[in-house]
DNA sequence: AATTCTTTCAACCGCGCTTTG
DNA sequence: CCAAAGCGCGGTTGAAAGAAT
């Protein structure tokens, strides 16, 4: 078992509130919370290679564990189960989780479904502590349209970059290899494809396409296939893209910077104050700052904007450095030249 | 070297949905 | 059909590690 940062709550036998069933559990049978023991752990894997998956509460008590049925599956799903990868986001997945959580908002479990390996806890960890902190940076609500903008904008593709970077520079690339696991995977779960991932981003939204450079075939490192709902309304641009896409048991990520914001990627409720409220009065930031019309009618190079930082491009932790002091620095006087 | 601050992430909580008897 | 038990999900907490002072 590898070294596990982080205590979450602590160990104790202490009673607990009453009403819930586990807390009863827990009341009666003095359960133990807190973190799982090597001895713990051992006795649930084993009980678990040897009966299977089960009804949680019962495996607990059947396997001698003094744990909540409840405490048994997360420890399960989230740390013990074979195919669980843990370690550094890669970028392919940084990009996945930023796309689908611009679909489906905290719906974890969901994305969490088209990461093979990574649990929707993680993911939650991932956005709570990267994603939430840049916006912080950014001094506006990771809800916001500003935000939601940028990630689309300069975000997601300074990702593609990076990925494609990583690509050409070979398969021994830090940034492309698959996350450095601290545990096994599966054949099946770590093994799948972005094909055709982005090729061109659609940057203007009309069919103004930024042609980033071919990929050389982020696919390429992995086999397998996962499959996303191929009747998602967003998708990639260009025919050719489309195309290319169709592969039935390929994983398509596909993201596009311009797809139906409106729609599927900004659905989120009407009454949210920091939402995007039309204004024909004056420009929001979206439109000075981060829209494709913002963007290139100020004629800021969208290319330039991406490459004012290599370091950003270079080493550093992969999982991290998403934005960098220019970023934030460039961001914060669109900001406060436009608000 | 000691102390304080920040970040990370495993684990818990509460709620709502599903299953079971 | 109903109540209880079980389960899964999203949100939150807080201990430990690392960084900064």
């Amino acid at each position: 078992m590898d070294h596990v940062k982080g205590g979450g709550r602590g160990v104790c036998n202490q009673q607990l509130t009453s009403g819930e069933e586990d807390d009863m559990m827990m009341t009666m049978m003095d359960l133990r919370r807190g973190p799982w023991t090597v001895e713990e752990d051992f006795t649930l894997i084993n009980y678990i290679a040897h009966h299977g998956e089960g009804r949680w509460n019962s495996l607990a008590r059947c396997a001698g564990l003094k744990r909540t049925g409840k405490s048994c599956r997360l420890r399960w799903l989230n740390y013990l189960r074979p195919d669980v990868r843990r370690g550094n986001i890669t970028l392919e997945e940084q990009l996945l989780i930023l796309e689908l959580h611009s679909r489906w908002g905290n719906r974890w479990s969901k994305i969490a479904q088209h990461l093979p390996g990574r649990t929707d806890n993680e993911i939650k960890n991932y956005w709570r502590t990267r994603v939430q902190k840049h916006a912080k940076q950014l001094k506006c609500d990771v809800n916001s349209k500003q935000f939601k903008d940028t990630m689309r904008y300069l975000w997601m593709p300074r990702l593609v970059e990076r990925i494609q970077a990583a690509a050409a520079a070979g398969p021994n690339s830090s940034t492309t290899a698959m996350a450095t696991t601290t545990t096994a995977t599966t054949t099946s779960n770590s093994n799948y494809q972005f094909n055709n991932m982005i090729n061109n981003v659609d940057i203007i939204g009309s069919g103004q396409v930024m042609q980033l450079p071919q990929p050389n075939n982020l696919s390429s490192h992995y086999g397998g296939g996962v499959q996303m709902n191929p009747s998602s309304s967003t998708s990639l641009i260009t025919p050719e893209n489309s195309s290319t896409a169709a592969s039935s048991d390929s994983f398509t990520a596909q993201f596009s910077p311009v797809s139906d914001l409106t729609t599927d990627c900004y659905n989120y409720p009407v009454n949210n104050q920091d939402y995007y409220q039309p204004n024909t009065n004056q420009l929001s930031y979206g439109e000075t700052l981060t829209s494709p019309t913002g963007y290139f009618n100020q004629g800021l190079d969208f290319q330039v904007v991406m490459d004012q930082n290599n370091t950003w491009m270079d080493g550093g932790d992969v999982s991290d450095n998403l934005w960098n002091a220019e970023d934030v620095w460039f961001l914060q006087q669109q900001l406060n030249n436009n608000i």
